[in-house]
RNA sequence: GCUCGAGUGGUGGAAUUGGUAGACACGUUGGACUUAAAAUCCAAUGGACAUUAGUCCGUGCGGGUUCAAGUCCCGCCUCGAGUACCA
């Protein structure tokens, strides 16, 4: 019988699925273990060979503690809202929902044809009302919290309220917007709802405030930080601007300790720390205030270095700065407007890409130093920025290169305030080495010690404090777009309203129209039916908006990871219509045990999550603080491209036609084009011909060897313009169609369809199978890393696979062939030694090795000639996780009626690995000259006594004394001298 | 610039605490079987020298520690990822 995969795969396929048999209970004895991938947006070009490497290392682990005897949660869903299909939809006019539905079910059935062991049972996908149901209820708890610093979590708003009506604000600890002004309990009960509510959306841990955004004219809609790579969209590449908005945000930074803090708590990738780590950014020093002379007004700056200011020559204000237009003078004024404008002009993008251009312009007014009382010319300059810290910084040159560059720019003076440092050259920005001089009280004092001593110096004068800063900013929750969660707000008064959870879910609208109205409004504007009716608690027609019962709802929608950043509670009980999970489903599940995803969203989805973990948590509706104990990024898959290069050859006039030269002449084309034309004389004296660029192949039409299909080439409608095309090798010579070979070039390119090398999973399920797949991918190399691929090598697995399968049966008609005979002692090391090398590979995601360990495994059996069911039954269970199909059929042939996905992995015993001897090998002087095979319970004594008695290491030594003999048991014995 | 990661045969990659570098596989070459092909099997395969025995060189580069270094330390180079004037 030949291992026929097809047929085999497709019948346990059917058979999981009509058995459920990956079916996660969550009620059970067993211990739990849940096993998460980053589930994918279904992008209308389906999935390639590089998306499942993820899936596949994630269901071998899965599928191995399903051996160990843990109930496993595998689930799988679809993070379906997005903008690709909403683009889809503004071009054709076709309903996201419709674009998406058709992307799923394609993507399942990619998915249903690799094997995966998914609980399909609790799939979620964004985009369904019974799922954001919980997306807008989540929103809604945060709406009603805000963040107590004292208790260091979020706590219902009510309790603030409380603290109001008792005592005002004064000493509220609170995270909040920074401009609240102060109110006693009188003040609150004497402010309007309106007034009252106002306050609290300074508090609220969502709330609505006109913010600073980066806002996309291209795509039409706001985007958070993390969605702009390099000052553009990351999707689409479009410019960002910096516009006031009125929008919904969210007040992560109340949480940027403890998201920093908690990092020690996961196991997660360091370069994954430390990208968060610097994401949010925090920096350790003062606030301080200097009073503007003459005037009022103050400016607060935050630095790390309070120990420097001494050495204040200047105050630099951000162009943007509200003080700006206060306080210069009008001697100044028409310089300061001017370089205002000419900084406005200048995107994001050209003012990151030019950060040595030196630019700033004089204010005319000075501040006053808090110590020497002296003034301190103030400037504009655009190397500071609005939006970090205070938009304002004192300028110490001698400590701070930035700040030097300017003041030699601008001629202002250079006080050195540092201890035998030279300046003349450059800034001194060591804190180590740092001593004050030239400073008052801080002279003679290390950094640290100025530090503190400068900050209890301008406490004492009211003009500042020690303070810590974060880079991280809230997040904006608002986007401008159709295809996303609608917002469970109405307006009144212009006030945000929340509808009552139970009302949950408010459905997305149907709209006429993809695009924002023609008033600028975003696209839910054009639908008819978007009013809130208090009365009936139902979305009715925006015709009966009356502001009396009938209010206007929320145009926005949410971001992209609102619906990812709690999609893994979800799944522990996807179907509750009345909770987001039940207590014993989340009591029982607790938190992700491995989750497996890319690196790309380490400063994204993994920080939002992070983030609403912990407000879950402070609720008391999450057990965990974080939600993932272990996290691992899977390496990309790239392609390997086929490249033919082609020369325009042209003769006569309107004559030409296209000569591909092979890679290797690639660099001698005028040697071999003369070499060709000697051998096939071409009459016509106008001959002449052009280099043309290298022209991708489709990588099917090659093979292992780097051959192309030329033939396949030429019929290829794709490329009728080279159906006559000439092939010549390596000297000249045309090679033809059927005999010779062309050798393509190749290059490791990102796996893209315009590159023609997408090697589709489908494909290689279709000619080699699943199991072929699945090995071939983690075989490739470790999972972390990134690494090419090329369909070639999986001949490699597949062949593993048959031979495996030959272990079974045996004779010349190939009949099932296992017998109850007694293993060998061979038979039994071979085994145990890959039972333990695959139990501690998979325990260390080393699933490559692994791969290699069953290879020698077969070979070795193979070569033994084992046949015994006491050794291939354990195989079956070692390969199972990796292979399932194959493995399910052998098993059932074993004579077993139920699924191998539950049977018991098998156990390692140390006894059949006992050597009674050891092949040493002899090194001199560190190099291995012999090996000479030895009892193995021999003692360090005897090793030596039997090393030096040998012949051979007489030779070696020829009549010399060793100077030394290190003799390490079990290892190596080396001789010096 | 800063932070992190990685450099090993023609290729993908192996190598517990420093202890036989190149496992396993692809590719290549030769052979068996076959009318032929496919499939399968066998052998060789880091480089140089050598008839053999064997010798020398070899894990990005240069130093160092050690009986012993791909692995540890110091200094560089190259590539990749993230970040971008963060006061």
């Amino acid at each position: 019988m030949t291992y026929d995969f097809r047929k085999i795969e497709e019948k346990w396929q059917e058979f999981w699925a009509e058995n459920q048999t990956f079916k996660a209970e969550n009620d059970s004895q067993k211990e739990k273990f849940y096993v998460l991938d980053m589930f994918p947006y279904p992008s209308g070009a389906g999935l390639h060979v590089g998306h499942p490497l993820g899936y596949i290392a994630s269901d071998i682990y899965a599928r191995y503690k399903r051996h160990k005897g843990f109930n496993v949660l595998h689930p799988m869903g679809y993070d379906s809202f997005g903008l690709p299909a909403e683009q889809y939809a503004i071009q054709t006019g076709q309903h996201p929902a419709i674009t998406t539905e058709t992307n799923i079910n394609r993507y399942r059935e990619q998915l249903d044809k690799i094997g995966f062991s998914f609980d399909w049972s609790r799939e979620v996908r964004t985009s369904d009302s019974s799922y954001y149901k919980w997306t807008q209820w989540i929103f809604i708890q945060l709406f009603n919290s805000w963040y107590n610093k004292d208790a260091d979590k979020a706590e219902d708003i009510s309790s603030l309220i409380a603290i109001f009506e008792k005592e005002g604000n004064q000493s509220v600890n609170a995270v909040c917007d920074e401009d609240v002004a102060a109110f006693s309990a009188t003040d609150w009960k004497a402010f309007t709802v309106k007034e009252q509510q106002e306050v609290l959306l300074q508090y609220r841990l969502t709330y609505l405030a006109e913010t600073e955004v980066n806002w996309c004219p291209a795509l039409g809609t706001v985007l958070a930080n993390d969605e702009i790579v390099n000052g553009v969209s990351e999707r689409g590449g479009h410019p960002v601007i910096r516009k006031k908005m009125t929008q919904w945000s969210m007040r992560i930074s109340a949480y940027a300790q403890r998201l920093l803090d908690d990092l020690t708590m996961v196991d997660w990738p360091q370069p994954l720390k430390d990208s968060q780590t610097n994401w949010i950014g925090r920096s350790e020093g003062a606030e301080v205030t200097f009073r503007v002379k003459g005037r009022e007004e103050v400016i607060d700056v935050f630095t790390t270095r309070p120990d420097t200011i001494f050495g204040v020559s200047f105050m630099t204000l951000a162009p943007e700065h509200e003080l700006v237009a206060k306080i210069t003078t009008s001697e100044q004024k028409e310089e300061v407007e001017a370089y205002i404008a000419a900084t406005a002009k200048r995107s994001e993008r050209d003012r990151m890409a030019d950060v040595k251009t030196i630019t700033g312009a004089f204010t005319g007014a000075y501040a006053e130093h808090p110590f020497s009382k002296e003034p301190i010319p103030i400037w504009i300059g655009d190397y500071v920025l609005a939006g970090y810290g205070t938009g304002a910084v004192m300028s110490v040159p001698c400590g701070d290169q930035r700040d030097y560059d300017f003041a030699k720019h601008f001629n202002i003076p250079i006080t050195n305030i540092f201890e035998g440092v030279d300046i003349s050259e450059e800034a001194f920005a060591d804190k180590e080495k740092t001593v004050i001089a030239n400073s008052d009280f801080l002279n003679g004092l290390p950094y640290k010690k100025a530090v503190k001593r400068v900050i209890f110096e301008l406490e004492k004068l009211e003009q500042g404090k020690g303070k810590i800063n974060y880079r991280l900013r809230d997040a904006v929750f608002s986007r401008q777009r159709y295809w996303g969660e609608p917002f469970p707000v109405y307006y009144v008064d212009g006030m945000p309203q929340m509808i009552s959870a139970e009302h949950l879910p408010i459905v997305l609208p149907e709209v006429e129209k993809y695009l924002p109205t023609e008033t600028g409004e975003p696209p839910l504007g054009n639908a008819t039916v978007w009013a809130w009716d208090v009365k009936k608690s139902a979305v009715v027609s925006n015709q009966l908006i009356d502001h009396k019962t009938v209010f206007p709802l929320e145009l926005n929608t949410m971001p992209g990871w609102a619906g990812s950043s709690y999609y893994f509670n979800r799944y522990m009980n996807p179907n509750n219509e009345n909770e987001i999970f039940s207590k014993e489903a989340i009591d029982y599940w607790q938190d992700v045990d491995l989750y497996i995803g890319g690196s790309e969203h380490a400063t994204g989805h993994l920080l939002y999550s992070r983030f609403w973990q912990k407000f879950l948590f402070d609720k008391g509706i999450v057990p965990k603080p974080e939600f993932a104990k272990k996290l691992i990024n899977q390496g990309m898959i790239t392609g390997t491209s086929a490249f033919v290069y082609f020369v325009v050859a042209r003769f006569a006039k309107d004559k030409q036609f296209y000569i591909a030269v092979s890679k290797s002449a690639w660099g001698r084309v005028d040697e071999v084009i003369k070499n060709w034309r000697n051998t096939h004389p071409v009459n016509e004296k106008a001959f002449r011909y052009s280099v043309l660029n290298r022209i991708h192949s489709p990588v099917e039409y090659v093979n292992s060897s780097d051959e192309l299909d030329i033939e396949s080439f030429r019929n290829d409608p794709m490329y009728s313009e080279f159906k006559d095309a000439i092939f010549i090798g390596e000297k000249g010579e045309v090679i033809k169609d059927n005999n010779d070979t062309y050798i393509v070039g190749r290059e490791v390119e990102k796996m893209s369809k315009s590159k023609y090398n997408v090697v589709s999973p489908d494909s290689i399920c279709q000619e080699y199978g699943a199991d072929s797949l699945r090995l071939y991918e983690m075989f490739l190399g470790p999972l972390e890393q990134s690494k090419p691929w090329n369909t070639a090598g999986i001949t490699g697995v597949h062949s593993f696979l048959k031979k495996m399968w030959r272990l079974f049966h045996g004779g010349n008609d190939g009949a099932f062939m296992v017998t109850d005979a007694a293993p060998t002692a061979d038979n039994l090391k071979t085994l145990h030694k890959t039972i333990k090398k695959v139990e501690e590979d998979i325990e260390n995601f080393s699933f490559n090795t692994s791969v290699a360990t069953f290879m020698i495994c077969v070979n070795e059996l193979a070569a033994q000639k084992c046949n015994s069911r006491e050794i291939l039954e354990p195989l079956v269970l070692l390969v199972s996780p990796y292979a399932p199909h194959i493995a399910e059929e052998l098993w059932s042939k074993l004579g077993h009626a139920t699924s191998i996905a539950t049977a018991p992995f098998p156990k390692f015993e140390g006894k059949y690995l006992v050597e009674s001897s050891k092949e040493y090998p002899i090194s001199f002087n560190g190099k291995v000259r012999f090996k000479i095979e030895l009892q193995a319970d021999l003692s360090k004594e005897e090793i030596e006594a039997a090393v030096m008695a040998h012949d051979k290491t007489r030779e070696q030594l020829q009549g010399r004394s060793p100077k030394k003999v290190i003799v390490v048991p079990g290892k190596i014995v080396n001789i010096v001298g």
